[in-house]
DNA sequence: GCCGATATCGGGCATGTGCCCGATTGGCGC
DNA sequence: GCGCCAATCGGGCACATGCCCGATATCGGC
């Protein structure tokens, strides 16, 4: 073919905008479509079969996780590229395992992005470099997906120590609304912080959000 | 003046090559210099002496908001025009109060953006459409105030370690960044803790996340 | 029955936190 | 000059945290 054909996927109009602006300036890329959400992205791929999806992570409604599996499933012959701002190897993981062909992170320089596309169209794989480490440490640190997915598994009482620790409790207070000893409430507090491999309040807090478990506002 | 000379500044390298690539299609706007956290935009704001800085919120280092009150502390002249991806009316308010002339969402079209330009541009007040309603409501309810007048308590300095708490640094960490010694952190924690009235990391965490000094993902 | 996961409890120890007390320096306004 | 405040630094102290070590008990699966 002549041209890549490419399909946008990014929630920010801004952002969308910016990447068409970039791309058609580079001889021998095409901007197809574009999509907002990832439900869109789907529909759309089926619709006009791009060569290549740039696909944001997080979007609403349905994600890039997801609508990169649904793609990759109908067409395999359609790369993903996935475009992140967070080097999360959770998140890389994921979207690797969904079926992506490569994982760029924002922050990255442009000619890096062309790079990318260049290699994923080669049908091969292309990962940021600082993500790249990451990688390789899952897969040397045994089975990756099941070191990730074990590492993020909680137990219900383990979330609920991390919620009243996100909310500002101490040990000794956990402990009596728990009904159970300061001591008790301190190993769960390490088994939290060993799984999740974060080592402050301010660490646990955040994932406590992102959980959901609660919020900024509280 | 012929041009209206522009600073970017954004964290995500391929945001700052799509804002360029977009902007100077425009005629009448131009890109002087783009920065990639908020110091290098406070060094390059003196610099270049831009008409109009385009700031990103969320930044590592030296935040948006804290650049954009520097910035502007110095350079009246120089108009601020916040891009952020997040409607948080907190966040809204704190870039405002910081000196920001508007305040435009990531997620909106991009002829919006080249009119936002111009109203700042014409000394007026751009507002995205999804986050003026949150403005008008606070300054109706009289909250809003409150939660300035006690932010502009803050000092600079104690915003810094405000910021670096809710990144999961400890006192002698923070000494160690700031080249002062972990009893100045520890009186600056205390008088934030004191003003504020919150006194578990955890509450700070939340509070920085409130008012974009830091992020959930981070 | 044995093993692993979960939850419970305890000792000990280095370090960090939260909160007092004190102090000096420099800048800015009146 | 004087007061005020921000920023710096220090001592001390009760307590909490982070991280080792250990243990017992229950429950479900193979």
């Amino acid at each position: 073919m002549a041209c890549v054909r490419i399909l946008l996927a990014d929630d920010h109009e801004i952002m969308l905008g910016g990447l068409r602006s970039l791309i058609e300036r580079e001889p021998g890329l095409e901007v197809v479509a574009e999509a907002r959400d990832g439900a869109q992205a789907v529909a759309m791929a089926r619709e006009v079969e791009p060569d290549l999806v740039l696909m944001d992570v997080s979007m609403p409604g349905l994600n890039g996780i997801e609508a990169t599996r649904r793609i990759r499933s109908r067409q395999p012959l359609t790369r993903v590229l996935c475009l992140s701002s967070h080097s999360d190897p959770v998140m890389v993981e994921a979207m690797l395992e969904a079926g992506a062909s490569g994982y760029q992170l924002k922050d990255h320089a442009v000619d890096e992005l062309v790079r990318a596309i260049g290699v994923v169209m080669a049908n091969e794989t292309y990962l940021s470099p600082r993500v790249a480490g990451g990688v390789v440490q899952a897969m040397l640190s045994g089975s990756g997906s099941a070191a990730a997915s074990k590492r993020a598994q909680l137990t219900e009482r383990e979330r609920e120590v991390l919620q009243l620790i996100a909310e500002g409790f101490s040990n000794k207070q956990m402990a009596e609304r728990l009904n159970v000893s300061a001591k008790t409430v301190g190993t769960h507090r390490e088994h939290i912080m060993a799984k999740l491999d974060i080592h402050t309040v301010a660490g646990l807090t955040k994932y406590a959000i992102q959980l959901g478990l609660t919020s900024p506002e509280t």
